[in-house]
Order: C-alpha cells, then sequence, then structure tokens
DNA sequence: TCTCAAAATGAG
DNA sequence: CTCATT
DNA sequence: GAGA
C-alpha cells in the first residue's frame, strides 16, 4: 500500500527538530559555521555590484522608499548572525521545556529515521582529508615549468610585430629612450637582477616561460584550424585569434613583479597575446604599456620594475590599470587611456607621484612635469597640485580632515557601512507564529492528508507591516519555538554584545534582528567613537557607498580583487574630503550612477551596463528608443523596467503564489506547490515571487511535463505575461522556468518556478529559501566538511579540478528532508525566518 | 607566503 | 566559453 | 582580506 501525500500543511512541528540536541552544533561547529556566514558576506558583499544600486540612484518612481534606502531600518548588526550561530551548546536545555511550553509534539515534521542515513554515511563527520583527494591540483605553482632555464626568457614576443604607433611622443610617464620592439634593451637589470633570484619570482619566470611556449604552441596549432576535441581551452585561443582584431598589434605591454603574479596574470598575459600584443615581465626599451593596477604608489611600481624611476621607462611608456585591456578586449578596439590611467593625471587625491625614496626625485619631478606639458595627458604624475611636498603619504595638511575621520575608518566602520548597505535591502520580519515549516516528503508516517493549508501562514501577514514604520507593529506573540530559543540564550547566559535593549520581542534578541532602526547603532558608533550622533556615520555611509559603485563600477573581472577595499575606501574618503569637486569624481560618480541603473535592469550586468555606458546611453529612455543590441529577454527588462525595480509587497506575493498554485493543482492535485525565497523567510516584501513545485512519486506517478502546461494556462489566465528563460527540457524532471507575471490588472513580477525531483524536496528547500549568504554559507560550511552541498542533494566524494569542473559526481548522502541535510552537516535546524544572516 | 572565497542553470 | 541570474 |  502507498501512501501518496498531498503537500502537508506548514505547520508546527519544528519544535521537536529542533528540539532534539543533536541539533545543536557544538561550539566549536557553531563558530566555524559562523566564519563561513562572515567569509560569505564579505566575499558577498565585495563582488555586489548591486549593494550600491539602489542607494545612489533615484529611487522609482514608486519605490516605497523615496528617500534612499539608507534611511530604511537598518535592521541588523553585523554580528548578528554569529549571535544565533555560535552559540555555545546547550547542556541544560531538554526536550521536556518543549513538552512543556508545547505539548503538540507529537506528530510532525516526521523526523527520518536515522537508519537509511547511516547506513550511507558511517560517520557523520567524515575526515575530509583522507577521503577527498586534493583539489587544485594546477594552481600555477604545481605546475612544473617543462622549461628548466628560469630567467632564460623572461620576456616573449608574441603576435605581430608593427611598428609601434603613436609611442615614442611626449605621452606617459617614460622619458627614456624608445626602442624597435624587435631590438628590446633590457632595463634597470641591475635591480631586476636581484628580483631574479628570489624564489618566487623563477616561479614567475617559470610560468612565463611556460605562457609564452604553449601560446606560440597554440597559435601554429590554431592557423591550421578544428582542434582536437581534447584541448578545449587551446581550441578557445585559437579561435579567438581567428575572429578577434589584433588590437594590441604592436604594441607591448609589461607586467610588473608582483607576489604570486604568475597565478594572478597568468589570464591576463593570454588576453594580451590574443589581442595582437606583445608580453613582458621585464621592463625594456620598447615597451608601450605597463599594466598596474592602482595600490601602489609610483616609486614602489618603478622598484618592482627595477628601475630607479619610472622616468626611466622609454618615452611615451603609460602605465595603465587593467580595466583599460578589458575595455579594450570589449570594445575590440584601442581606446583611450586617460580614464584607466594608474596614476590619473589629474587626482588630487591620489599621491601617485614618483618620490621620494629614489635620489633622483626631484629631477624626475621636473621631467616629468615638462612631459605633461609637452602633451598634456597621459601623465601619471599629479602635477596640477604641488607635487613635492603634499602628497607624501606620510604627512600632508590636506589629510588633516582624513585623521579626524581615521577612527572611523577602521574595519568597524566599513562593515557597518557594510552592513548597513545589506541591511537596506534585507527587510524582512519576524513573524510571531511561525507556521511556515513544510514538512518533509516521504514521511508517511504523517499518513493523514493534512488540509492544503491551514491559514495561520496567511494570518501573519496581518502582523507584517507594509511601510517604514513598521518597527512599531509589535510582533504578537511568542510561539513554542520562540520562549525555547530565548530561554535557551538567557540561560546559556549568551547575550549577544549588540542585543537590542528596547525591544520589545524577545524574538528579535535571540535573532539579533532588530527591527527599530532608531534603537539599533552602527557599529562604530558603539564600538569606536562612543558617538551616539548615527548621522556622520550615515552620511558616512552614503558616500562611501557611492564612492563603492565608483570603485566596483568597472570591469575589473576577478572579484576577489579587492584590492585594497579597506584602502580603498580610506583613500576616497581622502578624495570626497578634498577633491569631491574634481572632475574626475563627478565624472565617474555619473558613470557610476548610470552604470548602476542600467544593471538593475534584468538581464543585464555589470559588463553589458558598462558597454551600454560606453555606446552613449545614459537613460533608460535611450534603451527603449534607440537600439543597442539588447537581448530577449533584456528588452522584457527595459520594457519592465519600473514594475519589476519595485518590490512586490507580501500580500501581493500571496496572491500571485495562489494564482499559481491553484492552476498547478487543477492540472495534478496531489503537485506540492511553496513559495519560496524571502516570502518564506517572512519578508514584508519580495523582489520576486520564487514557487517550488514537487510531486509524491509514491504511486509511479510524477510532476513531469507540468510546467508546460501549468505555464500555458496562467498565461490564459492572463497571469503569466512574458519569458525570460525557459526549461532546457519541459519534460524533465527538473526544470526551471523564469519569467514575469502579474495579478491581473496589476503591477509586473518576476516569478521563478522550480520544479524538482520529490526527493530532492529538502534540499531544494534549503536552497530556494536561501537567503543568498545563508546558502553559501552553508555550503561553504559542507565543503569544509568535505561535503558538497546543492540544490539537489548533500554529497560527499565530489571532486572538481582547478577550474571549479566536477570531477567526480560524489555520493548523495541526503536531500529528501531539510533535516537530514542539517543533521549531517552537525547543525542545527533553522528555521527560514532564522535564515538570513 | 599560500590558499580560499558556493554552486548551479540558461542565453547567446 | 562569458555573462547574467538563482 | 583573513587565516593556516
Ligand atoms: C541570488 C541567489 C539566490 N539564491 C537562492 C537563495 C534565495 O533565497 C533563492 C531565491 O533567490 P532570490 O529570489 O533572488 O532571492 P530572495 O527570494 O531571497 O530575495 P528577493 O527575491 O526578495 O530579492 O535562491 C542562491 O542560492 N544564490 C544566489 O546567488
Ligand atoms: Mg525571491
Amino acid at each position: 500500500m502507498t501512501f501518496v501525500t498531498r503537500q502537508p500543511s506548514l505547520w508546527e512541528g519544528y519544535e521537536e527538530i529542533i528540539s532534539s540536541d543533536q541539533y545543536f552544533e557544538t561550539e566549536q561547529e557553531a563558530q566555524s559555521y559562523d566564519n563561513e556566514v562572515r567569509l560569505a558576506i564579505q566575499h558577498k558583499l565585495v563582488m555586489e555590484h548591486g549593494s550600491c544600486t539602489k542607494d545612489t540612484i533615484p529611487a522609482a518612481p514608486n519605490s516605497t522608499n523615496g528617500e534612499g534606502v539608507t534611511t530604511d531600518p537598518p535592521s541588523k548588526h553585523p554580528i548578528d548572525q554569529s549571535t544565533f550561530y555560535s552559540r555555545p551548546p546547550l547542556p541544560s536545555f531538554r526536550p521536556s521545556h518543549i513538552q512543556t511550553s508545547t505539548p503538540r509534539t507529537r506528530s510532525t515534521p516526521h523526523v527520518p529515521t536515522p537508519s537509511t542515513i547511516g547506513s550511507i554515511l558511517p560517520a557523520p563527520r567524515p575526515p575530509s582529508t583522507s577521503r577527498i583527494p586534493a583539489r587544485q591540483i594546477d594552481t600555477p605553482q604545481a605546475i612544473p615549468s617543462p622549461i628548466d632555464t628560469p630567467g632564460s626568457s623572461t620576456s616573449a614576443m608574441i603576435g605581430g610585430v608593427e611598428g609601434v604607433r603613436g609611442y615614442g611622443s611626449g605621452e606617459g610617464e617614460g622619458k627614456g629612450k624608445r626602442d624597435d620592439p624587435s631590438t628590446p634593451m633590457p632595463l634597470g637589470t641591475a635591480i631586476f637582477n636581484k628580483l631574479k633570484s628570489r624564489q618566487d619570482f623563477q616561479a614567475l619566470t617559470k610560468h612565463f616561460d611556460k605562457f609564452t611556449k604553449d601560446f606560440s604552441k597554440v597559435t601554429s596549432e590554431g592557423k591550421g584550424e578544428k582542434m582536437g576535441s581534447k584541448k578545449k581551452m587551446k581550441g578557445k585561443i585559437a579561435s579567438v585569434l581567428l575572429t578577434k582584431e589584433k588590437v594590441f598589434e604592436g604594441l607591448r605591454f609589461c607586467f610588473p613583479y608582483e607576489v604570486n603574479g604568475a597565478r594572478k596574470n597568468k589570464t591576463r598575459w593570454e588576453i594580451i597575446a590574443q589581442m595582437g600584443g606583445q608580453v613582458t615581465i621585464q621592463p625594456d626599451t620598447a615597451i608601450t604599456h605597463v599594466i598596474h593596477d592602482s595600490g601602489r604608489s609610483a616609486s614602489i611600481l618603478a622598484n618592482s620594475l627595477g628601475l630607479r624611476s619610472l622616468s626611466e621607462l622609454p618615452q611615451g611608456t603609460v602605465c595603465v590599470k587593467w580595466d583599460w585591456v578589458a575595455q579594450c578586449k570589449l570594445a575590440n578596439r584601442l581606446l583611450d587611456t586617460e580614464q584607466f590611467l594608474s596614476f590619473p593625471k589629474n587626482s588630487l587625491t591620489r599621491n601617485p607621484t614618483i618620490l621620494s625614496k629614489a635620489p633622483s626625485r626631484m629631477t624626475d619631478i621636473s621631467e616629468q612635469l615638462r612631459a605633461g606639458q609637452m602633451k598634456g595627458k597621459s601623465l601619471s604624475i599629479s602635477r596640477k597640485r604641488e607635487p613635492t611636498a603634499s602628497d607624501s603619504e606620510t604627512q600632508s595638511p590636506i589629510k588633516r580632515p582624513k585623521m579626524l575621520l581615521l577612527p572611523w575608518t577602521n574595519v568597524s566602520v566599513t562593515k557597518s557601512v557594510i552592513v548597513n548597505v545589506k541591511a537596506s535591502r534585507s527587510n524582512e520580519v519576524h513573524e510571531g507564529a511561525s507556521n511556515t515549516n513544510i514538512s518533509n516528503p516521504g514521511s508517511s508516517t504523517m499518513g493523514v492528508v493534512q488540509e492544503i493549508y491551514n491559514t495561520k501562514n496567511v494570518d501573519t501577514e496581518h502582523d507584517l507591516p507594509s511601510g517604514p514604520g513598521w518597527e512599531d507593529v509589535p510582533v504578537k506573540e511568542r510561539d513554542g519555538l520562540d520562549e525555547m530559543i530565548s530561554g535557551v540564550k538567557g540561560g546559556i547566559g549568551v547575550v549577544p554584545e549588540d542585543a537590542v535593549p528596547n525591544s520589545s520581542n524577545p524574538q528579535e534578541i535571540n535573532t539579533n534582528l532588530n527591527p527599530n532602526p532608531s534603537a539599533n547603532g552602527w557599529k562604530c558608533g558603539q564600538v569606536n567613537d562612543g558617538n551616539p550622533h548615527e548621522s556622520p556615520n550615515e552620511w558616512l555611509a552614503k558616500k562611501l557607498d557611492e564612492m563603492h559603485d565608483l570603485y566596483l563600477g568597472q570591469t575589473d573581472k576577478n572579484p576577489f580583487s579587492v584590492r585594497g577595499y579597506r584602502r580603498g575606501i580610506a583613500d576616497r574618503i581622502d578624495e570626497f574630503l578634498t577633491g569631491s569637486k574634481g572632475r574626475e569624481y563627478y565624472e565617474n560618480t555619473e558613470k557610476a550612477k548610470t552604470v548602476c541603473m542600467f544593471k538593475d535592469i534584468y538581464g543585464v550586468g555589470k559588463s553589458f551596463a558598462n558597454e551600454l555606458y560606453r555606446r552613449g546611453a545614459r537613460t533608460i529612455e535611450d534603451l527603449r528608443e534607440k537600439e543597442y543590441g539588447l537581448s530577449k529577454g533584456q528588452k522584457i527588462g527595459v520594457e519592465l523596467y519600473s514594475d519589476l525595480i519595485s518590490r512586490i509587497p507580501r500580500t501581493e506575493c500571496k496572491q500571485l503564489y495562489d494564482l499559481i498554485r491553484s492552476s498547478a493543482l487543477d492540472l495534478d492535485p496531489m503537485v506540492w506547490v511553496e513559495i519560496m525565497g524571502s516570502y518564506r523567510r517572512g519578508g514584508v516584501d519580495s523582489g520576486d515571487v520564487d514557487i517550488l513545485i514537487t510531486r509524491d512519486n509514491s504511486d509511479g506517478k510524477t510532476h513531469k511535463g507540468l510546467i508546460k502546461s501549468l505555464v500555458n494556462d496562467l498565461r490564459k489566465k492572463g497571469v503569466i505575461t512574458h519569458e525570460m528563460s525557459t526549461p532546457s527540457d519541459w519534460t524533465a524532471l527538473e526544470t526551471k522556468w523564469m519569467g514575469v507575471g502579474r495579478v491581473p490588472g496589476g503591477k509586473y513580477r518576476r516569478i521563478d518556478i522550480l520544479c524538482i525531483p520529490f526527493d530532492q524536496w529538502g534540499a531544494a528547500l534549503i536552497y530556494f529559501t536561501g537567503n543568498e549568504i545563508f546558502n553559501r554559507s552553508l555550503r561553504l560550511y559542507a565543503r569544509k566538511k568535505g561535503y558538497s552541498l546543492n540544490q539537489r542533494g548533500l554529497y560527499i566524494g565530489v571532486m572538481r579540478g582547478p577550474d571549479g569542473n566536477k570531477i567526480t559526481e560524489g555520493e548523495i548522502v541526503a536531500s529528501k528532508t531539510e533535516e537530514d541535510i542539517f543533521k549531517i552537516l552537525g547543525i542545527r535546524w533553522r528555521h527560514p525566518h532564522q535564515r538570513r544572516p
């Protein structure tokens, strides 16, 4: 006899799960997990260009917060997640607690019998080191060089050799003699030789040699066309070579010595070579460009080039940021370097002077001054201001204001700023009545077919505040879980240092989510300065947000090149204090704003946003009127821009959900349909509607093909209006549909529908519930334990290659229920509302 | 000084 | 493959 | 950019 379960009602029962001691991580685990959360957050923030967008561009007409997001409730502290993840063990905790407070623990979400788990996975914590072979076997450092004469070829001549165009005139840093690229003379050999002795430098040359060898091989092979299917990488390079113009033909790029430079720059070498440029790691008399992403002063740069000063470079040599190359590649033509100079000529704030340490400093400067006046551009030194004195890193009268602010510019400040940015997008709320637990599939002991939904989930909407004043809405009541958690917390004595004393809701304490902005000070305000006024910080935060834009707005590929995010912030504080009137600042901000706005278009990312700007687009209207080569989805994004940019009130999410669910149930009464994402986490509003669909397959039937009919039905009803991305296989068990729909007559809303095999319900719940940070944290945590977690399940034995490709599938150890997965990971199950670190 | 940073899908 | 997105 |  088989039980096919209808979608179980969400309701109480997670008390039981959470009550079991085994769901509580040890302190070590907690701390470890906490670390993952922090890492993920940091990483996310670095990468998240979008964090700036809402803050810097004017709110959309229908945006709920016209006054800018930074004034929104800063709902949490940087450490809030740590406090509920890093709770110490709970020795005093007894299930009896729950029993008394919540007597109805008997039934629900059936915790699956551990037997299955145990058989598959004997130890909850397998020794990852022994079971998982080393990954990343192919890091550059590990590649044995085929060439055993390090230093024999520190420069490579790749690509056609033409006359150097336009170089040798008064542009750029260099003042030295320029030679034909075919006969370059090494520069600065004395110091350079010193570098050569260093181990890592040898590694660099080694890999540079390998690179040159590989590449020349590729080019010759590539001419022959038809790559063997084996060498994809090389095939790609070759094909690019054949198709792309040689934008950099005749140019010669020098990559200054860097720590770990080989690994960092390998792909860059390849790119330049692909574009017809030459690459060298030793400056010589033929180089035309030095790739130098700002960060080090000119003197240090010179040093790493083995020069006493940059003026020794060939005349006209330009120090450019990598972004220039990236943009050239994107545009497939040479762009003006002016916006990409390593040492912007007009910067009032940087201190790019070729400085000090070199004895010939004065002459250097005057020389460069002259050179700069000749052409009036491309000079890296800040010659518009007093070059000698004020630009010293150590002392500068201009920087006095900065000193005042410096107490804020430490980690705490940046973090608090970051958190503010984050908090501004996170307006989920805790509901007192938490009935959003979704049961597990296959828990046939639940036998009873429960009524589709009890209304408690809906009831909570009444508690959901609708506007900015939501902090005034008292959370109605604490349920058993709240009581238990806060009790545990109090009993253990873990009171988060940022707990909000005046919070009326104990749950807030235990989650550290403080819905009351006035009670929620900035981290830096609390820790650093004892300055209770948050307005300066707020103001600073805004400014820094804008600058964060500017900083990340460029298409620098490597997301981890946070290079001096901190430093960057400090500098930019300085920048906007001292040089906010500067033309460059304005221009950059203007560009960043526009780019951010474009990036808000669905389907437009930072790459295309930059490209649009480059092509001259400045407003959304531009995109509507002229042709910019938008893709299908992007056109929808432009068309519905104002609707899609706004958030969806919870009630409307529910309406859409109900429409979708009823349509689905009409097609098959046994399907499970659940609304996920920020809604499940209790958000007051959502950016989109995330729907998860599956079906109990115990009777041999599945939801295969349902998505097609569902979409069709909904389209007929006028609920679904646009499709952006459709399943690769409509008949698969696992399908993802993304598009746009609306409550008929209402605004257009983004809708994601994910169908999944029944036995992946748990993993999919975790994935689709999020939030993003939570997922990444959990996945990182899993990875550190030797597992791999994805939307399908928790795996062990997954091996990945150097590029992150999966080499081994591994074996699945859990996927059916959330609890399975949390349990194996040794982490307690968390209520969706708690999954928003 | 080296290593790691989540993991996946779909469009083009 | 890159880009955008979840 | 933080930790081994
Ligand atoms: C964006 C993103 C989402 N997810 C998961 C977690 C999310 O909760 C879930 C749905 O994604 P989203 O709908 O993008 O995010 P959300 O629902 O949490 O928030 P909102 O819609 O209000 O903006 O997908 C990831 O795993 N990685 C990601 O990068
Ligand atoms: Mg969502």
